[in-house]
DNA sequence: GATGAATGAGGATTCATTCAT
DNA sequence: TATGAATGAATCCTCATTCAT
């Protein structure tokens, strides 16, 4: 017997790859139940409402970010290696599960909940948080140039990551997101090196 | 009387605004109908399908894209002239029609039917062209150093007009869209200058 | 310039098209209009409601019928030879103008409104009506079998002309509707011959 | 507690007796909902297509000509006999349940769906090879002219069927459809009798 | 006489959600 | 705990019809 909460683990993942397949306003608990062969109104047990499903998702997509911002902290990295580890360990677990990558880009349709946008708004700031902070371990590290402006910078690498995980999901996922990901952060990190 | 052109335009702009206000899942041609005064069936005239509408409100999002690009080019500016131009007039649009940012961060929802998604990877692909292009031109013209990448700085640039807006979006308006664009491609520019 | 009763003809012919296209419930003004290369509005101005085209329709449909009728009288036939004739001329109409056998199979429908099926039962009365006289006076003449009903023999002539149209469309018009028909009504006459 | 078979045949019954009294085109889901005493998406549930439904009650409508194929044949009757037994069992049924000739003679309607048009075309098929079968035993067992051709016939007698069926609907139901039909088979069979 | 914009009623279908079993 | 039948609101869309020009 499958306990409780690898069934609700189950429905959470069946949800995901909806949201990769037919987008966030594709997804409907009838197809969620449907592909884990279980009848509708058990979905209903694992999550009352609808809403409660998306921000089961949504916690189990920040709780791997929540992860990497431990890990890349408790390994001794230079701050510069920290990023770098960051968004290398963030490009490949995407690369590898191209359907959490749905998740990452539906932020503005789950914005316009407010329950949802709340939680959508606490990643987002706290993956700016997260990068901020290396950016200015960097900077008083002296690996940064002092007069960079660490939000700006934070900014642009946050957006970069996005961005390009954008594109790969547009072009059909034909390059490797890992490596560019990796060579457009280390182009910026160089190009802001002192 | 007004004509059927103008006609035509406010459904498209009241079209943007709901999905401004609701993202693009909170279209409904009724509600279309309802803010415009006039019946369901008039919104089916002058836009057979749903599909159609939105077809339409991204062929205005993308005239302004290309309006831009020529724009850009006939003024003759110095290539990184031309990419401020760009970008400045770009930031400056979306500041004053905040609405339109929602449909420069709907790409996700839209892909996932087959003929919008076809339309965004477009405006996609040409924003990047664009950018390149300019880049490419700045090295030619020894304003970038020769050895940056064109292709992943055009991805850096592009990504983080985007990725400011979402931020602008996720933040309530509360920042200067373009003063904060600017500050950001000014320093991306700098850091990439010979 | 065309004349009016020209324009009325030939959006009562579009009409008898489409219904043998796309059956009665698949007539729609929008697209009688569309194929006319007129606007729906002209076509509400020769016939201002929908019913009126239909009416239309089984006016020029019923209208073949009694020319026949009157035909097969004039030519001085026997009343067997006039049978014949009746069934033959209005077999061979039918085989060269298909689409007016989709009107001679949807009277069902047509029966629905009260006009309609007023109209309908008048054409299919007088169907019955006239084989029976030919009947009697074939009776009359010695030509039929005395014991005969030729009430009955009536609908069994007049329900075999519509068998054998309605097995000609389900069949794909794959058989001579003239040559089958005249076989079945042969066979009949020969059968109840004296 | 009903079983959700027999909610399932209400819901066929509703709809036959829709088709009964507006027609095939006059049979609309809210409608049969309406009828039923239930809403409209449960009437979905049972059915997800409304074509789903127009098969459903052809299928019943067929179950019943198997029915009485395999009863004419299980009872050891002459050819002679069974023909008249079913022609006489068809025409006792549709008089006892007027509502069901609505979907005999609703094939030119159905015939436009390429799915119904299988099914209705299946159904006109079968029951001409029915009667051809029995019509040929009947010639070998030297109770029909030899000379007759029984396809001929099977057409004939189908038609005669289906021909008086109509009349009985335009006539408002006002005589005995099974005395009607059994006499104008047994003229028929008389007919053609050695 | 012809047009075509506008309408409102109705139709099929989907979906989150509830609840009795 | 799991089911699945039932619901009703919402959605896209079609169509006959009207009317001002």
């Amino acid at each position: 017997m499958e306990s409780l909460i690898v069934k609700r683990q189950k429905i959470i993942f069946t949800t995901i790859d909806l949201i990769h397949e037919h987008g966030i306003q594709g997804v409907s608990t009838r197809e969620v139940a449907r592909r884990q062969g279980i009848s509708q109104g058990t979905v209903f047990q694992y999550f009352p409402k609808k809403k409660d499903l998306l921000i089961a998702v949504l916690d189990y997509f920040s709780m791997y970010d929540t992860d990497l911002f431990q890990s890349a902290e408790l390994r001794n990295l230079s701050s510069e290696e920290a990023i770098i580890f960051y968004v290398d360990a963030f490009a490949t677990y995407h690369e590898n599960y191209p359907a959490i990558t749905a998740v990452n880009q539906a932020y503005e349709v789950l914005q316009n909940d407010p329950d949802l946008g709340d939680q959508v708004k606490r990643i987002f700031v706290n993956r700016s948080k997260f990068m901020k902070k290396l950016i200015e371990e960097a900077k008083m590290a002296g690996m940064i140039k002092e007069e960079t402006d660490s939000d700006v910078l934070a900014d642009i690498l946050t957006a970069t990551q996005r961005g390009i995980c954008l594109k790969w999901r547009i072009n059909g996922y034909e390059f490797s997101l890992r490596e560019k990901t990796l060579q457009a952060v280390n182009m910026l990190l160089e190009a802001f090196h002192t």
